[in-house]
DNA sequence: CCATTGACTTAAG
DNA sequence: CCTTAAGCCAATG
């Protein structure tokens, strides 16, 4: 592959993976990194989400930091969005946190069956 | 081109 | 148990 897909490859497979993620669970950035064997790099998972606002049918939403505080509710559309549309989902947010976060996690080496 | 920052996480003190 | 440091790497000033 070039040298100039290297980050690129990253970035599809965060998106693939948070595509997969199922209604009314959430999972970690460090999950993502993890299962695409980049633990450290949970940051640029981050930087992926940000660039995925580009991309159609990405759950952006879904995916919250380890403690389950939606940090990232700030880059919607709306501050209130992220929140909103976990709740719809069945996913129960108090002040900014997912409320058993441990149940609803999901973890992304389930679809790693690829 | 160098410095700073960030939707994170783990380890160490 | 709580606070700091460090690793990570792309993007932005």
């Amino acid at each position: 592959m070039n040298i100039n897909e290297r980050h690129a490859d990253f970035f599809e497979n965060v998106y693939a993976i948070v595509r997969h993620i199922p209604k009314g669970r959430v999972t970690s950035y460090g999950a993502i990194a993890k299962a695409l064997g980049t633990v450290s790099s949970s940051r640029m998972v981050g930087w992926a989400m940000n660039a995925a606002h580009s991309k159609p049918d990405i759950p952006a939403h879904r995916v919250v930091n380890r403690n389950g505080f939606l940090t990232g509710k700030m880059h919607f559309s709306s501050p209130t969005e992220m929140e909103e549309k976990l709740t719809l989902e069945g996913i129960e947010v108090i002040n900014d946190q997912i409320h058993q976060f441990n149940i609803v996690f999901w973890d992304p080496s389930e679809e790693l069956t690829f």
